[in-house]
RNA sequence: UGGGCUGUAGCCAAGCGGUAAGGCAUUAGACUUUGACUCUAACAUGCGCUAGUUCGAAUCUAGCCAGCCCAA
């Protein structure tokens, strides 16, 4: 008998072409697509003055998500499922990204749904229906490695289009049951092309971008209105407050600490002789510090919520190349780890929403991450506008080692 | 009310008789499965005001206005 794999759908090219791969290579494919927030919530969070025709364009864009899935499913002749993920994903998801905001830290949204979601809750699922593994349309490549005696996540291919920043997440028990059936793919357009001959009907649709569960990528509207729903919430983040220079000196005011993210230029509105980069977020006093371009390099970091993929020693220094942000070239850099102390983490400031979430982090017993632990790098060359709450990841050439957040 | 200096787009700033550089900010696109960054394009019929000199003035002259500085 064919081994059985769920195929994650989005109704994109690359998940749809996937199915077709699995076909070929003789799994047994099931489609799923998970349902991961409401499209009629997601209206309510957009300002009022929207246009009709954006609001229609957004909704048809979602359905599109099921509907072309399903197309696709039933052209290939194979299942499909709608699998509810709502709760979860806002609380893992959602809930996260508004938490980290008003932390006055940047949230990547993506590594925490292919980490709870995707690689977890969609795991589980996987095996309630028996199938062996899960696959999705991610730029990435599992295999067995003679090196580390185990299965790995590798780059793909297709440098440009690597994933594997967004998935230093999952838990490496699960790597032998993943399928990534574009990891040998190097180009999109080999894909698109695949697409178009099997008469998907999806080969034009447009890469996915942006946060998934913001309407035109308002997020500041986004966490608004969700502030607004949290009553409890009042958190100073919103608050308007000084804009200053590295050297003190006060340049304006700023709307609110969630709107800005370290290295950020434009939206300042501030008129100097050269350009202004948000160089930190100083929550304490409600301040957003600027500085010139220089001002935004550094060599240290420090990250948490580690998780590691390889069965390596890791009590003494290591090289290693680490990536800062998803589009930037992984550089040689040196990791150690530390253990957790006391840190200077100020738990007061701290929403309720973001104590719920961490209460209920704490219950979950996730092997692979190191809870105890933190993780110091510090890189060769110094890097540009390391932020607080996006993820650190660390590479072994090709191989995945692992990642955390920067703090 | 003696002397000196300055006044060019929202901000900074070049030009000093030949028909308004550049940077910042802003806006719009591109790039991108996070936020950013980056890239491309747009952005003063007008140079404090008025009158003159000149074929031609932001550039020269005069008066006025505004701001700054130094002396009393």
């Amino acid at each position: 008998m064919n081994k059985k794999v769920l195929l994650g759908m989005s109704g994109g090219v690359d998940s749809s072409v996937s199915a077709i791969l699995l076909q070929k290579q003789g799994y047994e494919v099931i489609g799923a697509t998970m349902q991961l927030y409401d499209n009629s919530k997601k209206m309510n969070c957009s300002k009022e003055e929207k246009s009709e025709e954006a609001q229609n364009e957004q909704i048809d864009a979602d359905d599109s998500s099921i509907t072309d899935a399903k197309k696709v499913c039933e052209k290939l002749g194979i299942e499909h499922h709608v699998i509810d993920l709502r709760e979860e994903f806002q609380k893992r998801v959602i809930n996260h990204f508004i938490c980290s905001y008003a932390c006055a830290k940047t949230p990547n949204p993506c590594v925490e749904c292919n980490k709870y979601m995707k690689f977890q809750a969609f795991y589980k699922i996987a095996q309630e229906l028996g199938c062996d593994y899960i696959a999705t349309g991610h730029y990435a490549k599992i295999e067995y490695s003679e090196k580390y005696k185990q299965y790995v996540l590798t780059k793909s291919k297709a440098d440009k289009k690597d994933q594997t920043y967004f998935l230093y997440g999952i838990e490496k028990e699960i790597l032998p049951h993943i399928l990534f059936p574009l990891a040998e793919f190097t180009e999109k357009e080999e894909i698109r092309k695949i697409a178009e001959e099997n008469r998907l009907g999806v080969a034009k649709k447009k890469d996915s971008q942006e946060v998934c569960f913001i309407p035109d990528n308002d997020y500041v509207g986004f966490l608004e209105h969700h502030q607004a729903l949290e009553r409890g919430c009042v958190n100073q983040s919103y608050q308007k407050g000084k804009i200053v220079l590295t050297s003190g000196e006060v340049l304006g005011e700023h709307n609110g600490l969630i709107h800005y993210t370290i290295g950020q230029r434009r939206g300042l509105g501030i008129a100097y002789k050269e350009p202004l980069y948000v160089i930190r977020l100083d929550s304490d006093k409600n301040e957003v510090v600027v500085g010139t371009e220089k001002e935004l390099y550094s060599t240290d970091l420090e990250a948490e919520e580690l998780n590691f993929l390889l069965n390596i020693d890791l009590t003494k220094p290591i090289e290693v190349q680490a990536k800062v942000r998803y589009r930037a070239k992984a550089t040689e850099a040196i990791l150690m780890l530390e253990d957790k102390k006391n840190d200077g983490y100020n738990r007061e400031n701290v929403s309720k929403v973001e104590k719920d979430a961490s209460e209920n982090e704490e219950k979950k017993i996730n092997k692979s991450v190191q809870k105890n632990k933190i993780a110091k790098v510090t890189f060769k060359e110094p890097q540009r506008a390391v932020t607080p709450g996006q993820s650190v990841v660390f590479y072994l050439g090709d191989v995945v080692l692992g990642g955390g957040k920067i703090r």
